[in-house]
DNA sequence: TTTACATATATGATTTTTAATATATACTAT
DNA sequence: ATAGTATATATTAAAAATCATATATGTAAA
C-alpha cells in the first residue's frame, strides 16, 4: 500500500468525503453515502468500489446493504491524517448535515460473539 | 488551501517525490530535481510551476538557480504527514542516492543579516 | 565592452493518456 | 416485485508528456 496511491484515492471531492465520513462513522453504505454527498449511486458506487480495489476500504454484506468501513490495514500515517482531517469538519459539515438528518437509516446489527 | 487540493497536488510520482524530497533538503532547484527524479527539464519545471501555484512550495532565485522550498503557510497536518512519509524513505531510496551522488550541485548561500 | 556561447529555468502548442460522469442494465436478497 | 448495489459502455473533460522555443543569467574571449 504506497503513499502514491492513498493520495490518488483521495484527489477525488467524492472519495475523500466518503472516506472522511466513513472514518467518523466507523461504517457507511452507499445509500447514506449518497444523502451525504447528495450524488447519483453509480457514481458513489463506482468511487467505492475503486476505494476498495486500492484497499482504502473494505465491505461488508447485511442483509441488502454493504456497509463500507476503512480497511484496519491502512498504515497508521494515513489513519493518523484522518483523525487531524475530522477535526476540523467544517468543509464537510453539510455532508454530515444531509447524512443526520436522514430519516430511515439502516440498523446495524450489532457484532456479537 | 483546503486538504482535496493538497491530495490532489501529491496524487503524482513526479510531484509526490519533488514534495518529499524538498522537505527532507530544506530546498533544491530543478536540476537537482532533474538528476533525482531522472526526468527531463520541461517536465520538473511544470510540476513544481504547479504545486508553486497551487500554494505547495515557493521558490527563491539565487544566481541562475531557483530553489523551491516548502510553503511556510502548509498546515500542520500537512508538515507531520510528511515528516511521517520521509521516516519512510524506501520508497525514494533511488531517488535520494542520485541525488547524493550528483557532483557540482549549486552552492547555497547562507541566508545573512 | 561587446560578442558569442553555455547553463538554468519557463512556457506554448500539440498529442496522448487517464479519469470522471451519465445512462442503461444486471445482479442479489428479501 | 422491490430495494440496494454493481457493472458496462459511451462520452466528456482533465491531466500528463513531449518537443520546440523563449528568457534570463553567467562566463570567457576578442
Amino acid at each position: 500500500m504506497d503513499s502514491l496511491t492513498l493520495f490518488k484515492a483521495l484527489s477525488d471531492t467524492t472519495r475523500l468525503t466518503s472516506v472522511i465520513l466513513i472514518h467518523s462513522q466507523k461504517e457507511l453504505c452507499v445509500c447514506e453515502l449518497m444523502t451525504a454527498l447528495d450524488e447519483i449511486q453509480p457514481k458513489i458506487s463506482r468511487h467505492l468500489a475503486l476505494l476498495k480495489k486500492q484497499g482504502v476500504l473494505c465491505g461488508r454484506k447485511q442483509g441488502q446493504w454493504v456497509f463500507y468501513y476503512l480497511n484496519p490495514e491502512l498504515p497508521i500515517w494515513f489513519v493518523e491524517m484522518l483523525d487531524n482531517l475530522t477535526l476540523k469538519p467544517h468543509n464537510y459539515q453539510a455532508a454530515f448535515d444531509r447524512l443526520n438528518s436522514m430519516g430511515d437509516r439502516p440498523q446495524r446489527q450489532t457484532q456479537c460473539c
